[in-house]
DNA sequence: TCCTTGTGCTAACAGTGTAAGACTTGCGTC
DNA sequence: GACGCAAGTCTTACACTGTTAGCACAAGGA
């Protein structure tokens, strides 16, 4: 291999992760990131396809992050009310400490850009599992979604600061938590 | 006033809107703007102050007409569950009829465009009222983060084409939204 | 008639993504 | 040891962006 390699890959994957955090995905330009990795802007088209591309790769790597935290917010044997807590707290954590990588994994796809179908249905995995303990398998999909719509909504109003008028937007979320779980063992409780 | 104005602030805002639903943020830039106006880029400055504050001037024509929908569309006689059921399909359709607009309005604040802080509050107020009718003043303001959450959380992730799994995702919403009402009537009824 | 003033124009600057093509540098082979 | 190949980097260039500076023009009031 000639010409000594001056970046890795996952070194521009990181630096643009920290460039999207720092000023949004605007500031992920590929002169500054070649800046910062010491090297020229065109040079940076070697590892990765383009600038397009390099979000896709990011947004993959928020997905899996994602979905790990997810998975280890709760061990499978704690009760439904305590896991969907411990899930809609660590998805606002998550959300919180990569306030631009969520928005750009959520927010409208840009363009062209694709995120990787399987990491996206692993992220989700650990949300169905803990409905499928409660609620028929008929009921899992329309409650899995409402539960995340609930924890969704929440914390993209609460990233975009859109609960200004006080209040506790997480002990919302945990009263809706719990009325929804209330809801299904009382009405829909498997047999 | 000299010289024959050749485009109106309205004009222009109007047509920076049918840009940002066509391609984006990213589509609406000056000079295309000033293309289809019949004008060039730099004129434009003289009736909106910058690019951000145009944006602004979006967010706060979505905003209000956000409040206005809701506001529409449910008469306050109705009861609780069936105006949260309409204004839930009322987002959504406003969500969809203006992609790219609700993703701006709840997106990363873009740096320092600012948004009319009563129009957000007058957007709010129709949930708020109609929770207001049906529980407790203290616990106005979580039931109504809780629904807002629910509801925003489902649109936004609509919007998102997040549902991949199929299912009816606003059926699911409206079964949440039930078991949230019925869950309110059962432990926070209203004396 | 002239002057003021609002509105438009062109030219320019600094920044962007990215394509084209030239160059460096080290390894494998003779 | 010399040579070539090719991976990786470089420079150059183009078309695009937002925005400012300065000039040109049309019309109403004096």
């Amino acid at each position: 291999m000639p010409y000594p390699t001056r970046v890795r890959p996952e070194e521009i994957v990181a630096e643009a992760r920290r460039l999207l955090e720092e000023g949004g995905p605007e500031a992920v330009t590929m002169r500054e990131l070649g800046r910062r990795l010491g090297v020229q802007a065109p040079s940076l088209y070697f590892h990765v396809k383009n600038r397009d591309a390099l979000l896709g790769l990011l947004m993959d790597q928020g997905l899996e992050e994602l979905g790990d935290i997810l998975a280890m917010a709760a061990p499978d044997s704690t009760p439904l009310r305590r896991r969907l807590h411990a899930m809609a707290d660590a998805y606002e954590l998550f959300a919180l400490a990569n306030r631009q990588l969520f928005a750009l994994l959520f927010g409208p796809r840009p363009r062209d850009v694709l995120v990787d179908e399987d990491l996206a249905e692993s992220a989700a995995a650990p949300l169905l599992d803990s409905i499928r303990t409660v609620v028929p398998e008929n009921m899992v999909l329309a409650v899995s979604q409402a539960a995340w719509s609930m924890i969704h909504g929440h914390t993209s109003l609460a990233l975009a600061d859109q609960f200004t008028m006080g209040g506790d937007p997480a002990a919302a979320v945990h009263l809706a938590i719990d009325l929804l779980v209330d809801g299904l063992e009382r009405a829909h409780a498997k047999p």
